[in-house]
RNA sequence: GGGUGCAUAGCUCAGUUGGUUAGAGCGCAGCCCUGAUAAGGCUGAGGUCCCAAGUUCGAGUCUUGGUGCACCCA
């Protein structure tokens, strides 16, 4: 017996219960065990922040980052899941901040580096347990338990390793970075924070004469909207492609004598396209004497407008800043200083160092004169001019200092002329171009309305672009291997590749990795405080084993004071600050660590080797400086090594759109510097890492999969957003619906990848729409073999269920040898698939360890009831042909990671399951005999689609399935041994296509006659009669006769369900329909080219049936177009029909049913007793029957006819209805209704017979 | 300002290498069926396929330009 099924399902409930079954049972653990030295599925998480609440968005990310683990896991993969914990950054410090009520970075010093980091190493934890829960009620299976975490020290020291590497191959350098600065407030501001304060504001706009050197009155024109950075001038930049133009300006009162008067003889340059628009701003004529590119241009010096820095000597220059002094720079005026030493300055070609025209590409003629003024201290695009010219990574402290006269309170320092000195840059602007304007070197000045970032804390406060020292990753030596790389990556959708990531790569610059912040992973590089040389360290122990090491007491002291303090505060600041040692570069002097933290992108990156605490192969190759380590660490580095190697790269990840320059990024970029190939020019580079023997993998590393979800917006279409409350708290959700529910939604409503609008309703629809719908086909069967005593694993045993009937068409009792012991191992299974061949699997498994866990068709194939299918009806082969075809179907695109194209086609399935199979066959399971080979045919077919369907859908709706299957293969489960599968559906493998089950023939007709019955419904609505009323026949005309005489064959179940007597297919199809030939656009179109319109008007032209017997006379139909023959064979036309007025017919793709809708006496008759059968069913109900319950009717009516229909049909009317007598007068002991069946109103009684 | 996407019914979205009648689900309206029944079926109304130009015998689909929205980067 199966547990009978609940009217009212509660999905949420039911989800309940599985929870608590799959954490009993270690169902996931055994899922995994299961699969033990099977080929790995490899999964990376990304790490989510526990450091906010999670939202329906994440909901998506983690069902899809579920739904491939169990689809491979079934498929005989071993998937392991490692969770993890994004733990680090500035939003950890920020809510720290907002609990402590401080802000800025003074605050946090004063308060105390080390309770704020202690409290931040807490705040990590903050929705820990809303994320924990919210990722088991959605049923992602994950290992929590051995989740990875950035802030622990196995993951720190990884990473350590890492920086190490690329530290020791000249990766790494210091550098600047431009950031927005919060000059008042002494700090640099996020890209978040900067985006909060954009207000439009009036700026000055000035275009400045820049004379050049070598052409006496002629002036590059450059136009900048902060004046206040013309003192910091060093070069002038222009598009090389652009066309510009040398302009005469001819004045008033100058005009036509020019050339005579040399003061007056002024020349500018500027893009060509600008002339006239400056022109028009400044009321002057601008002659154009003279055109060239952008790239004549360049290398012409020109006299910066204001001698900050020209006339300082080169010495002066070079000792700026903190560097070491002496230098070997003379006393050559910067201005004419040209080149300067580094230390492969002697293979470039000399430059001077400033006050040159340079190209860049970012130049444009959208405003201003298409020359840009460059100060390279105050915008990223300046910087990256500068670097590309002058600046030599590792040039060590002979490289230049940038230009910058602005201190970082935003007051000009001394180097700045002397009229501005100590005042606030953006109050500077207006005395600046006054300056200008008096020394003649102002063109034109006006207002430009801009949107200008203040502070988001101090509104008034602009907020200005400003240099600070930074750490870089020389990424832009890896491009091309970047690019390779990502040229490997199966991205869907696909456009990321070239589109969004590719384009991001091909910019790349050099990952500034530094952070001036608390709370991150330090940076592990140490700097003799003499000599200013630096190293890396590779771990905590490695820091030990330094000589005259000093400062670990604070930590101890720290511990010891507070002994909960986890250990992995260690690596963290203040604590590794306090260590020190002796430096190997200068006798005496002292290493201590520079102060930054990383970003925690690239803790995140780090992720594929810093999640098993990888630090490299392990001893003895290359690693000699480690003497002292303990015995337990060389297992535990060979151990994470190997987890490492056999988990790289992954197969499989998948984040929001938003993370293509993050975490998809820094995963790429890690990974390609640290495994890839090798760049050339770096000469460091490109001596392979020593700790790192293991080959170059092959690309795509270290992901080859990787789905790109589009980014979930709130109900109203908005950024979800908690104070709009656009979108419903994830638990309330699963309360309400549940998550099957919600998990179908996601993952068959649209491609993972469109970005996806918050819907409720949709949520709620996909209950009826898919879970109810397969739920009822499941509850039907339930519900009948509970009553049939249809028990699949006694069809198995041999040991027949009684039969009052007497057994059924096969007879019964016989025991067939060899099942009955061992139905439930696997190893039979196989045995007995001799009754269905297994040859011709479309998706054959990629595991040959697949053993067939589960019960399947192999194992029903040994019942003495279960007959080969090609013996069943029409309707049962054509169900499981639909079930094979799914499964093939779900398979091919799970395989190509399309959960959506998936989806649907079991939409599809079960669709075809519940609207046709189950309602064509209601019949079969109310017929009396219970071992009729019909009867149980039916229930075979039901209960195999019933079991694979809930395979195939455990992945997607894993409750749901559970529950099922729990049910259905559970019949089968022993009390001890047997097959494990038999417990959970996620131990099951899925299941595979069988194409010589697959019946593409059967599919199209059983369409057709799907079609037909449609059309006839709605043929019967327009003639208003209603399906219960039986009607003498329909005729069918088709376009094409091609599967006529199969559907003749098998028009009962048309007949069925159109209510008729019988189908025939029209031998005169003109009395009934139209003919209407049409061209074949697509044959046709290439072979007629330009004649198609007028072939198409020839065709109109003549009447259809014409041109049908012109086609079946002579095999081709002729036409004269233009004075041309054209022949038309069959397959270049089509042929339509329609139905001509007059009938009551209805008509599409082809297909014409018309019906007969005479009704004779005895048709009115049968269809009363139908209506009437449907009266006492109501009843049977209301007075709450059970579906076995006998009972007796009376009807009392006036009407002749259902008098005359309840004696000529009694018979059937007492068999539908299961009554033992149906009376046409009241009978005793039942309460008399009224009811309208035709025309007549009538009483109704029934009593139930005890 | 640049890059990348998206724009189709009231809503959410499909729409193949270009093929002439643009589909589905929901919602709405009407009808039907009902021994799965707080399900199910049929039908209807509802469209400037964002706009414009181009390529083509033919454009929702391809090209160019524009508009709007989103994300990323400035």
């Amino acid at each position: 017996m199966f547990s009978p099924v609940e009217g009212q399902v509660s999905f949420p409930k039911l989800e309940e219960a599985t929870l608590r079954f799959w954490k009993e049972q270690a169902i996931y653990q055994r899922s995994l065990d299961q699969r033990e030295g099977a080929p790995p599925f490899v999964f990376y998480e990304g790490p989510p922040t526990a450091n906010g609440m999670p939202h329906p968005g994440h909901c998506l990310t983690r069902t899809i980052k579920d739904v491939f683990p169990r689809y491979k896991t079934m498929r005989g993969f071993r998937c392991e899941r490692k969770a993890g914990w994004d733990t680090h950054g500035l939003p950890v410090e920020v809510e720290v901040c907002k609990e402590l009520g401080i802000h800025s970075k003074e605050e946090i010093e004063a308060y105390g580096v080390e309770p704020f980091i202690q409290k931040c190493q807490k705040s990590v934890w903050r929705y820990m347990r809303e994320w924990e829960r919210l990722t088991e009620r959605l049923g992602f299976w994950v290992n929590l338990d051995e989740a990875y975490v950035t802030y622990h020290e196995s993951y720190v020291e990884s990473v350590w390793w890492s920086l190490k590497q690329l530290f020791d191959r000249d990766l790494l350098y210091q550098g600047h970075k431009i950031v927005w600065w919060w000059a008042q407030g002494g700090t640099a501001l996020s890209a978040g924070e900067v985006g909060q304060g954009y207000r439009q504001v009036a700026d000055p706009s000035v275009y400045v004469k820049f004379p050049l050197v070598d052409e006496p009155d002629t002036s590059l024109l450059v136009w900048t909207t902060t004046p206040w950075t013309l003192p910091s001038n060093q070069f002038a930049a222009v598009h090389p492609e652009i066309e510009y133009a040398t302009v005469l300006v001819v004045r008033e009162g100058n005009h036509g004598d020019t050339e005579s008067t040399e003061d007056g003889a002024e020349k500018l340059i500027l893009a060509k396209d600008l002339v006239e628009v400056l022109a028009e701003k400044t009321k002057l004529k601008l002659e154009v004497v003279s055109t060239c590119t952008g790239r004549d241009l360049v290398g012409k010096r020109f006299m910066p407008p204001f001698d900050t820095y020209s006339t300082l000597s080169a010495k002066e220059f070079f000792s700026i800043g903190d560097g070491p002094q002496g230098a070997p720079f003379d006393d050559t005026p910067l201005f004419d200083l040209k080149s300067f030493i580094t230390k492969d300055s002697l293979s470039k070609e000399s430059k001077h160092i400033g006050w040159r025209i340079v190209p860049a590409v970012f130049v444009t003629t959208a405003s201003g004169t298409g020359c840009v003024h460059i100060a390279p201290a105050y915008g990223e695009d300046d910087y990256n001019v500068w670097f590309f010219e002058v600046f030599d990574p590792f040039g060590g402290y002979c490289n230049p200092p940038l230009m910058n006269c602005v201190g970082p309170d935003g007051k000009f320092t001394d180097y700045a002329p002397e009229f501005v000195r100590g005042r606030w840059v953006k109050d500077c602007d207006k005395d600046i171009a006054r300056n200008l304007k008096e020394r003649g070197l102002l063109f034109h000045q006006e207002q430009y309305l801009h949107d200008y970032p203040f502070c988001w804390r101090a509104e008034e406060d602009p907020l200005i672009q400003y240099p600070r020292e930074s750490w870089f990753i020389k990424t832009t030596a890896f491009k091309d291997a970047m690019l390779e790389n990502n040229q490997a990556i199966n991205w869907m959708p696909e456009h990321i590749k070239a589109g969004r990531m590719g384009k991001f790569l091909e910019s790349n610059v050099d990952w500034a990795l530094s952070r001036e912040r608390y709370w991150g992973t330090p940076l592990p590089i140490w700097q003799c405080d003499e000599t200013g040389q630096q190293e890396a360290i590779g771990g905590y122990d490695d820091l030990l084993a330094k000589p005259g090491v000093a400062g670990t007491e604070v930590w101890e002291e720290a511990k010891a004071a507070d002994p909960t303090l986890p250990d992995d505060l260690r690596v963290h600041k203040p604590y590794i600050d306090a260590i020190t040692y002796d430096s190997p570069f200068e006798k005496g002097a002292r290493m201590s660590r520079v102060p930054e933290v990383i970003d925690c992108w690239y803790d995140s990156g780090a992720m594929p080797f810093a999640q098993w605490g990888y630090k490299g192969e392990g001893r003895g190759t290359g690693d000699a400086g480690r003497g002292n380590s303990e015995p337990g660490s060389v297992s535990s580095r060979s151990e994470a090594a190997e987890k490492f190697a056999n988990q790289f790269p992954a197969d499989f990840i998948s984040e929001a759109l938003d993370q293509t320059r993050g975490w998809f990024y820094s995963q790429l970029a890690i990974s390609t510097m640290l495994w890839g190939a090798q760049p050339a020019g770096n000469p460091q580079s490109e001596i392979p890492n020593p700790q790192s023997p293991r080959p170059t993998p092959p690309v795509p590393h270290p992901f080859k999969n990787c789905i790109v979800l589009g980014l979930m917006l709130g109900e109203d279409g908005q950024k979800m957003s908690k104070s709009k409350r656009n979108y419903r708290d994830p638990a309330e959700i699963f309360d309400l619906y549940g998550a099957d529910a919600l998990r179908w939604y996601l993952l068959t409503n649209q491609p993972p990848w469109s970005s996806i609008r918050y819907s409720e309703q949709a949520i709620k629809d996909s209950i009826p729409e898919f879970l109810l719908r397969l739920w009822n086909c499941y509850s039907f069967f339930v519900i009948y073999a509970n009553i049939d005593g249809f028990d699949p694993k006694a069809e198995l045993s041999g040991a027949k269920p009684p039969s009052p009937l007497g057994g059924g068409a096969r007879g019964g009792g016989t025991v067939s040898p060899g099942v009955d012991s061992s139905c439930t191992t696997a190893a039979n299974s196989t045995e007995s698939t001799s009754k269905t061949p297994s040859a011709g699997r479309v998706t054959p498994s990629p595991n040959p360890s697949l053993q067939g866990r589960g019960i399947g068709a192999d194992r029903f194939a040994a019942a003495e009831s279960y007959r080969p299918i090609a013996d069943r009806d029409e309707l049962d082969r054509w169900m499981l042909s639909e079930l094979h075809r799914t499964v093939a179907l779900v398979t091919e695109r799970m395989d190509a990671y399309d959960n959506f194209g998936a989806g649907q086609a079991i939409t599809e399935f079960v669709d075809g399951l519940s609207n046709w199979w189950v309602r064509r066959s209601r019949e079969r399971f109310w017929s009396k005999d219970k071992r009729s080979a019909d009867k149980l045919d039916a229930y075979w077919t039901l209960y195999e689609c019933l079991v694979e369907t809930s395979k195939l859908i455990a992945p997607f709706t894993p409750f749901l399935a559970e529950a099922m299957w729990g049910n259905l293969a559970g019949v089968f489960l022993q009390e001890n041994g047997g097959d494990a599968a038999l417990a959970s559906v996620h131990l099951a493998d899925y299941p595979e296509a069988d194409a010589s089950l697959i019946d593409e023939a059967l599919s199209e007709r059983m369409g057709l006659v799907r079609l037909i019955a449609s059309l006839g419904l709605r043929a019967r609505q327009e003639a208003s009669l209603k399906v219960r009323q039986p009607l003498a026949k329909v005729e069918v005309i088709l376009a094409s006769t091609e599967h006529q005489a199969w559907l003749a064959e098998h028009a009962g179940v048309i007949a069925g369900e159109l209510n008729v007597k019988a189908v025939d297919f029209s031998d005169e199809p003109e009395k009934y329909v139209d003919h209407e030939v049409l061209p074949n656009f697509k044959l046709l179109g290439k072979k007629l080219g330009k004649l198609m319109p007028k072939v198409k008007q020839a065709l109109n032209a003549q009447s259809g049936s014409e041109l049908l017997a012109n086609l079946r006379d002579n095999g081709q139909i002729d036409l004269v177009v233009d004075g041309q023959a054209v022949q038309l064979t069959p397959d270049e036309v089509e042929v339509r029909i329609a139905a001509k007025p007059g009938w009551a017919a209805a008509n599409d793709r082809g297909v014409v049913v018309v019906l007969s809708t005479e009704l004779t006496p005895d048709l009115v008759r049968e269809g009363l007793a139908r209506d009437l059968v449907r009266a006492i069913q109501d009843r049977r109900k209301e007075i709450g029957c059970e579906f076995t319950d006998r009972i007796e009717v009376g009807v009392e009516t006036d009407s002749d006819d259902l008098r005359g229909a309840i004696e000529q049909f009694g018979d059937y009317i007492a068999g539908e209805t299961l009554a033992d007598k149906v009376t046409p007068a009241s009978i005793t002991g039942a309460e008399e209704i009224a009811i309208n069946v035709g025309e007549a109103a009538s009483q109704l009684g029934v009593r139930v017979v005890r």
